[in-house]
DNA sequence: TGGAAGCCTCCCATTCAACGGAAGCGGTGC
DNA sequence: GCACCGCTTCCGTTGAATGGGAGGCTTCCA
């Protein structure tokens, strides 16, 4: 780092600081900011003072600092995900109101599927992926989806990792979800991410027939209208493409 | 500065860089991206790096630099606009569906009204409040509707800041026009955005009776059902409200 | 085909901003 | 009244950040 301590950069220091945050918390007492973040208070302090003058964060009178303003707007004007959401609104607008049920989109990054957009239907069932929420690509079919529609280079780099981690007969179990996955055209999740819920996604695919994002409900296990929904939601992924492609 | 020249902290540059890349592009050369920000092209490249191994900045193959994913995720994972977003979310939609127009959402952020969320349809009138864009308080209705519920101290800086600005017959103008705002209980601005379409904004209120946010639509200029829309806001309006008090 | 121009990348001596322990300050509770 | 806890300020030390310069790669002319 910059001088003395630990070793690390004031970049990663101020990365830290921004990641400490916990999911559903919106704002900390400066010390526990310093006790997540791994930092010394007061150097805590002086950058938290630092970011607050540029509305990255806000330190309330009380002592208490939030993720600022500022920084919502800045990413949220130029994020790489915004075009993407920009051109897939209308279409989850449309699938929400024809299937009454929650509509989410997202992104592969990694090995997990990141959840760009989510729209939930006051009455509908839970649905675990929360905006800006992940998960692996093997347990939910946004992430099948998405992982299915990838070069054959990427396919295995995953599975190669997957092996490592999860061991070869549950790595089987994953190709085979892919291969189906990919011969279908969508991916199909019964009752895994919550015993009584049923994932579908289909992939959004550019011009080269790889997976840019994945469109998905999340419906009761009752809900037998396969042969509706998945054109459905074929058809907004197709609208939500050519839109990307020629915005 | 960390050393040697311009002046500013390391916390400083990375505002600069965050804040280089302009509304509506998504990628930047490394070198534009240097000059945009004022900073060496040394600093930027070794920052850049930096920032992309944290994944908030995304350095493409061919030297293009764009906002990260991972930066969209810390951001929208726990920003304050989030929570009064998931909480405006179903009435924007209700109030979508059945007025069929442009809604939007948005907090007051020093002089001006930032838009937090906006649901356009397809075929609706143009609406000029991008997510994540801003628009001055006098020449928004959603601006009016924020600035008129709030502290009279506030709203006497606004107001003595503007007048300094523009000069004493515009202040009183706009003096007229909060005024009129807080005791219709709405606002509107009859084609002063664009001049074939109508904004009409009303307030989200705290306990206190002071506007956290505001919801509005911009319909045509025809469009006279004033009697329909206003209820209609102001009933979502509650709701939201009901919303933020107890989650 | 040669070479000029533009861009990204790496190197490295200089130096001043970042660091963080210690002390100060204000509020709260026993 | 005293002990505790959290935020804030102070200040001497020091090594990370800096940015000019040089190298390497591609592109675009002449």
């Amino acid at each position: 780092m910059a001088n003395s301590a630990s070793g690390d950069s004031v970049v990663d220091r101020i990365v830290r600081l921004l990641s400490a945050f916990p999911e559903d918390v919106t704002a900390l007492p400066l010390s526990e900011l310093a006790q997540r973040s791994g930092l010394p208070l007061t150097t805590t302090h002086r950058l938290v003072r630092q970011l607050a003058g540029h509305g990255l964060l806000d330190a309330t009178p009380g002592g208490l600092v939030r993720p600022g303003l500022r920084l919502w707007e800045l990413v949220n004007r130029t994020a790489p995900a915004l075009a993407l959401r920009q051109a897939a609104m209308p279409f989850m607008e449309d699938i929400q109101q024809v299937l009454n049920q929650n509509v989410n989109l997202a992104v592969l990054d990694g090995w997990e599927a990141l959840f760009v957009e989510r729209l939930s239907r006051r009455g509908s069932v839970s649905n675990r992926a929360r905006v800006a929420g992940r998960m692996p690509v093997h347990t939910s079919s946004a992430g099948l989806a998405l992982m299915a529609h990838q070069d054959k280079l990427l396919q295995s780099q995953y599975l190669d990792q997957f092996a490592d981690a999860e061991g070869k007969a549950a790595t089987d179990a994953v190709r085979v979800l892919l291969s189906e996955t990919f011969h279908q055209g969508f991916a199909q999740l019964k009752g895994v991410v919550d015993p009584d819920t049923w994932g579908i996604a289909v992939p959004v695919l550019n011009s080269r027939q790889r997976a840019v994002a994945s469109l998905g409900v999340v419906v009761p296990l009752r809900e037998m209208r396969l042969q509706a929904l998945v054109p459905a939601l074929q058809t907004a992924a197709r609208g939500i493409a050519r839109r990307l492609e020629s915005p």
